[in-house]
DNA sequence: GCGCGTTAGGTAGCTAACCTACATATGGTC
DNA sequence: GACCATATGTAGGTTAGCTACCTAACGCGC
């Protein structure tokens, strides 16, 4: 097993919701966008973003509408309101965790140990 | 479902290795170390903690003894020098992984939604 | 003595979520 | 024709944290 195979855990839905931030994409877009962005690091599977979207439709966070490209079908996701507070809900949460969780590796004040 | 039941998942063990850095602790008190370094937020179930540090014992991380304190029987945690090691890496792996997502949340220069 | 909260350690089984591996199809390039 | 990039998808496996439970000793209040 890769070492960092599954850091994403829990963190996944806030980084493809914000990839709608700024407007419509269809999946392999959000794929590629999270890839680029990243420097290469999130370099997601399609087994794992695909199914990731249908359970952000399904929630009601992301819509989705089918839509024709050079012959090529896509499925266009945009923001619902729901989905826009979820992810402002998100980053908020994201902050409050990774600022504890820096806090807790980096400078650590444990407490004596008895 | 909790909303960030699961944002541990797969920096559990770094957060666990952490609290042993200065010195053994038995398991109980690095559930209390989590909980108070973390101003209550990481306050988990010993079913989250006990089957971890057996893990980590397993994978040759830490190294437990048993001892006797006020007719309580303790499991005393230690680091062994793997234990460390991964912890340096677990903290570089951290830093990059967080500034990430933190880049991508906020300040997202996303390629243009064509 | 008895109940209860705290300290201390533990396990069985569930579930969420991510990954592997595969399948399908079109368009463009060699 | 072969191959790669684009584009979408699913079936099944793994893993790790969580829920819910158990045992046991100690100290405190009644």
């Amino acid at each position: 097993m890769k070492a960092e195979a599954q850091a994403l855990k829990g963190h996944l839905d806030a980084l493809l919701l914000a990839t709608l931030e700024d407007g419509p994409r269809h999946g392999y877009a959000i794929k590629e966008a999270l890839r680029d962005g990243s420097g290469g690091r999130f370099d997601l599977p399609t087994g794992t973003v695909y199914p990731a979207l249908h359970r952000l439709a399904a929630a009601g966070l992301i819509s989705g509408s089918w839509s024709q490209a050079d012959g090529r079908r896509r499925r266009s996701y945009r923001l619902t309101p729901a989905g826009r507070r979820r992810l402002a809900g998100d980053r908020a949460s994201w902050l409050e965790f990774s600022t504890t969780v820096t806090a807790l590796l980096e400078g650590a004040p444990w407490p004596a140990t008895t």
